[in-house]
DNA sequence: CACGGGTGCGCG
DNA sequence: AAAGCGCGCACCCGTG
């Protein structure tokens, strides 16, 4: 049964009943004032609505609806994401030929994600009425020429229905939609976190918080840096002005990148790269961090699903993805709960064994290690190649000695080489690739195409050809990594879904903070926030979510995809 | 002064 | 140019 929900008038909702099995037919439909929305949602999901099963919502757009239900104490367990689901359907090679992916662009493909778009957890400025409403187009714009949701939705059904593969394509829009809802939920739970450990570990590295300028041993540093160089007016911030000043000294440096300079025997390298590292703490994640986005004991970073083309999430402030190991510290459990950190051992190697089904290498995951079993088939001596060679191969390296690994890496797995390698040409030729569940690459922009057909013109250049070249070579890199990215995203939704299920069930009747759940996502890693007494099951639920993410993209392939589950404290005692 | 590209580095 | 993929963010600095 789906539930279609759609904003009419000035404050109204209307709720339009799908009966799937009368050929999606709609049959009744009932207007409601926007606050009654709450109860209403809440009834229809306990079952009280009349009918048997729980609803799929199907709205517009996740971020747009679902925060305010979240806040009043509903949650929703399944919905359809129109937006995210529109964008898969639009570009994948599966939906080609039909009618929702020629159509001409419409309201549909314009990027949402403007800085209104969702009220963010640390201003107070939206209500739920606005947070709701005031993005959204005027109401008169519910013409021919912008399908309404319910024409939407039948589009996307049709395009489903008539694909190449509407196994798949279900799946992975369940899942692309599940990810919306735990997006959402993620924002609204928080990670939580100890500003006052935070504090703490940055006054022991930094020195106490300075009113202005920099902390103590930054400044220290900075000083013995400008004598050691003899450079009384350096900037050390300035990477122009570092390497004047380095080479001024007699240091041979190219860059100020830490990993060149990290080569370099000389006295003030050492001062240097301790100054570097302090110094970027201090400015990604240091006290003005700490006081934007943690609040009340949470970090609240503004995660959008789907943000990134292969699929995978991206955040919009905070830099949530990028949260150093160095803080890890401060993320600890509340009194009385535990922190179920889960990891995905070698996903992307194990994702490429599915999308080619390649024996050798399942064989090689086959309990234990992957990089292990790969050293033990003997196709490498030690686990460190077996691992540059897998990421090279998935990346496109030629040189280095992951580029000369690679023909012992083709003879030993050639069919999990050959996928890669064939994403690799198809990407070359300009050509779209897909995802185990049917998510397709973007084809390369004009001046791409320009730079290939100036090369094959009657007049074209050397400097011509080379350039087009290598573009085509950069943009078949793209293409070999995408279609592992992108798989390994679908892998990881459909664990992440497969797990909130889970964790619904084992406490049905609690709100959302309440009960085991959701408090972090890192591409292949998830950290669960639970009452003690319910660790263990968590980390149960962890681990058969994942067999079930497995069965779901590959079916019987005998693939394994192994993970953690650390029963925590504090984030830094996982791994 | 705002903006945007470049640099550098954090994460997977 | 780290050997190769995908990101976000802070800062510097040149340009308008």
């Amino acid at each position: 049964m789906h539930i279609l929900l759609e904003r009419v008038g000035r404050g109204d909702v209307r709720a339009t009943w799908l009966d799937s099995s009368h050929g999606g037919g709609a049959g009744r439909s009932e207007t409601l004032a926007l606050d009654a929305l709450p109860e209403f949602v809440r009834t229809e999901e306990t079952g009280a609505g009349g009918g048997g099963d729980r609803p799929r919502w199907v709205w517009d757009d996740t971020r747009a609806w679902y925060p305010a239900l979240l806040s009043a104490g509903v949650r929703v367990e399944r919905c359809v994401d129109l937006r995210l689901c529109h964008v898969i359907l639009r570009n994948s090679t599966l939906t080609a030929s039909t009618p929702l992916a020629r159509a001409e662009p419409g309201r549909w493909d314009v990027a949402v994600e403007p800085e209104a778009e969702a009220p963010t957890a640390h201003t107070a400025l939206f209500d739920f009425d606005e947070a709701l409403f005031d993005s959204e187009e005027p109401a008169e714009t519910a013409n021919a020429t912008t399908p309404s949701i319910r024409d939407e939705f039948a589009a996307q059904e049709e395009a489903v229905a008539a694909s190449a593969d509407p196994r798949r394509l279900r799946l992975l829009l369940a899942a692309e939609s599940a990810g919306a809802l735990i997006g959402v939920e993620l924002q609204h739970a928080g990670l939580p976190y100890s500003a006052e450990r935070h504090d703490e570990l940055l006054t022991d590295l930094l020195g106490p918080r300075p009113a202005y300028g920099r902390p103590a041993v930054l400044e220290t540093l900075a000083r013995e840096l400008r004598d050691q160089l003899d450079a009384p007016d350096l900037n050390p911030d300035s990477p122009p002005d570092l390497l004047k000043a380095l080479q001024r000294a007699g240091i041979m440096a190219t860059s100020t990148r830490s990993w060149e300079l990290r080569r370099i025997e000389h006295p003030v390298i050492d001062p240097l790269l301790r100054y570097k590292k302090l110094s970027r703490l201090l400015t990604a994640n240091g006290w003005t961090w700490l006081d934007a986005w943690v609040h009340d004991g949470r970090f609240r970073p503004d995660y959008v699903p789907g943000g990134v083309v292969t699929g995978r999430w991206a955040t919009r402030g905070g830099g949530a993805l990028q949260l150093p190991r160095q803080v890890r510290g401060a993320v600890v459990a509340d009194p009385g709960w535990k922190l179920v950190v889960a990891d995905a051992a070698q996903l992307e190697p194990r994702v490429l064994t599915g999308l080619s089904g390649d024996q050798a290498m399942a064989a090689a995951g086959r309990g234990k290690d992957l990089y292990e079993g790969i050293v033990a088939s003997g196709a490498v001596e030690a686990r460190a190649q077996a691992k540059v060679a897998m990421l090279g191969a998935m990346y496109g390296a030629t040189t280095g000695e992951s580029g000369r690994l690679m023909p012992r890496l083709t003879r030993a797995f050639p069919r999990a080489v050959r996928l890669v390698e064939e994403a690799a040409r198809a990407g070359e030729r300009g050509e779209k690739v897909t995802s185990r569940l049917g998510r397709s690459s973007p084809v390369p922009g004009g001046r791409w195409a320009a730079a290939q057909s100036a090369a094959s013109a009657s007049d074209a250049t050397e400097a011509d050809e080379r350039r087009a070249r290598s573009l085509s070579r950069d943009w078949g890199r793209f293409t070999r990594n995408f279609v592992v990215q992108a798989s390994a995203a679908e892998w990881a939704l459909c664990w992440m879904a497969e797990l909130r299920n889970r964790l619904t069930a084992l406490a049905p009747d609690e709100p959302l903070t309440a009960s085991p759940h959701l408090v972090y996502f890192l591409h292949d890693e998830v950290i669960v926030h639970t009452p003690e007494a319910l660790a263990d099951e968590v980390a149960a639920a962890v681990h058969a979510a994942a067999q079930q993410a497995g069965r779901l993209l590959f079916g019987g392939f005998p693939v394994e995809f192994p993970v953690t589950a650390a029963i925590v404290d504090s984030y830094a005692e996982a791994k």
